[in-house]
DNA sequence: GATAGGCCTTCCTGTTACTGGAAGGTCAAG
DNA sequence: CTTGACCTTCCAGTAACAGGAAGGCCTATC
């Protein structure tokens, strides 16, 4: 398999899987013409690498869960840890976001959004 | 007022606001010595600046607020765009976030995190 | 006057996870 | 034999700084 149907069938550019054999995630054969040549199991881990970066994995949580996944001596709770401090960032993030949020919805619901200067939101950044 | 007390004061490191420097956000005088010298109007736009950054605006938001703020002919409407649009990236930041979040937890609440290998956050992420 | 500590300066590198683009080799079809 | 679609490597850029090296400046103390 060449890097472009690759590319298609695990949903990823190649641009991006060229980059995961950088920093050595994939190691695929090369054939004669040095083309890269995959095999099923490759395609497989770049479907995993998708799915784990969907769910918003660093690449380091992905390569760790790569190894705990062809590791048949891995534990549960290994894995459970990653995706665990992995959720609590992202909850994190979203009440960050939230709070960005909510004040953004309040002053952009006080701005009057007309052509004259006066304005709340530049009132609260300059905090005057 | 030298570069550590407009960093204490205005709540930002020092790097930080040489950086604001470099990309001109900021045009602090300088003393004889070569020592950044600070201004008021210098540690109000630094203040400014970090709350626009506090509430997630980019460096390009924050310059272009910034410079509605410096003119006195500015329009609400013309704040009130760049603060709408902000908004619903960050709306949509949530909701990408929320996504992860609920499919996170999902996976964390059904694996075991005991010492056997078996997890349904492997398997999730393999989906054979 | 020498020295020590705490400022300050510039410059260079590294971070995250790619993306875009240039320059050029390969392959299959017409 | 040429065209177009592949593929290759390598270099630069992105966002917004942070860390650190090497060295100058300032004030106080001995």
């Amino acid at each position: 398999m060449n890097i472009g149907e690759v590319a298609n069938r695990a949903g990823l550019p190649a641009k991006t899987i060229r980059y995961y054999e950088d920093i050595g995630l994939v190691r695929p054969m090369r054939d004669s013409n040095g083309y890269r040549a995959f095999r099923e199991s490759d395609l497989h881990k770049l479907a995993f690498l998708g799915r784990a970066r969907a769910l918003g994995f660093s690449i380091a949580d992905c390569r760790a869960l790569l190894q705990l996944y062809e590791d048949e001596s891995r534990t549960a709770s290994e894995v459970k840890d990653i995706a665990q401090v992995h959720l609590s960032r992202i909850e994190a993030k979203i009440s960050d976001l939230a709070e960005m949020r909510d004040t953004l919805r309040d002053l952009v619901g006080r701005c009057s959004g007309d052509d004259r200067p006066d304005c709340p939101i530049l009132k609260s950044l300059a905090d005057d």
